[in-house]
DNA sequence: GGAGGGTGTCTAAAAATTAGACAATCAGCC
DNA sequence: GGCTGATTGTCTAATTTTTAGACACCCTCC
């Protein structure tokens, strides 16, 4: 229990706050919340957050979400491991398509079932990328780029920015 | 004109892939189709495909497109930078919310508008990360890495698989 | 047949990585 | 307060990797 670290909620309704604070205080160690989008760069540089969940339906009568979406994209410039999961009305589908292009991790649409919010919020840490080996992200790296080159190993040793000797031995040592 | 490189369509009608072949001629080099779904890997393990659009629903009366979630995650697995577009039924968003989780890049619902297809196509297309060099991504790696430690270098180094000392290095050298 | 681009291999010099050590600092704990 | 363990910043010398440059060879295109 308690083992899933940190969470930053952003709701600009204080009802839904105090709900979510009550909801996940027993499953994360340290609940932070939010009504002010502004405040979440901040928040995320003076601390480690390990999840954010971001609602998109800001203040009433604002264009559709789109707000929300900048929110999102900010945090992912900034954060782009950290997951984010948004909450979206029930109706507003769309929305939540947008998010997903946008790199969110997930939606759950309101009204919201408490148990299937936890649950969601537990697979998206749980999937988690671990961190690999730096010599493995540089072989995935290197695949990438030589499969982008079409098997050239000239060009794609030029765009990786090494010589192609290197990338022979990196390619001899490591598989 | 044609320089958007090598596209593989998979469909289980032909009539559609017919279709997708007189539409698609004009902007891709080369357009592959099949309508079997097995096929997928080996023809892209023959050349090198730089977009994927795949139809999600299989088969007559099959069970709602899990088999087109099957083949999406077989490509994603194997070629994970390869884009994966979806078609699907105009009425199962469920489905294609599914699809962008697993790791697609968009998807367009049938009946579809042959120039909203070949946009998002375009758009996935020009929107393709570039490699980057081996020395970004690594410091990119890095990041995560002490990220992921909440600031603990001995740790974060241990994780990379180098020592101390070359984080230090690599961390001074850039930037 | 020639030109241009790509490959595989080699050398010697330059640079990075390693293990190991050291004192200084910071944390929690008795 | 004082102890202990972990972490940091810095150093050295040995080892390994990377680099620039060169060479012969194999393609393909014209």
């Amino acid at each position: 229990m308690k083992s899933y670290g940190t969470i930053l909620v952003i709701d600009d309704n204080v009802a839904i706050l105090t709900a979510m604070s009550y909801l996940l205080v027993d499953t994360f160690e340290q609940v932070l919340t939010t009504t002010q989008p502004d405040d979440i760069l901040k928040l995320m540089a003076q601390q480690p957050i390990d999840i954010v969940l971001l609602d998109m339906n800001f203040a009433p009568g604002v264009n559709s979400g789109s707000e929300g979406l900048l929110w999102l994209r900010a945090i992912r410039k900034h954060h782009p491991d950290v997951p984010v999961v948004l909450l979206t009305a029930y109706a507003d589908v769309s929305l939540a398509v947008k998010g997903l292009k946008n790199g969110a991790s997930d939606f759950i649409t309101k009204p919201w079932d408490n148990g299937e919010l936890l649950h969601k919020l537990k697979d998206v840490l749980d999937m988690q990328s671990e961190i690999v080996s730096l010599d493995e992200m540089e072989m995935q790296h290197i695949r990438r780029a030589i499969d982008h080159c079409h098997g050239n190993l000239s060009r794609a040793a030029e765009m990786l920015g090494i010589t192609r000797q290197t990338l022979y031995n990196k390619m001899k040592r490591l598989d």
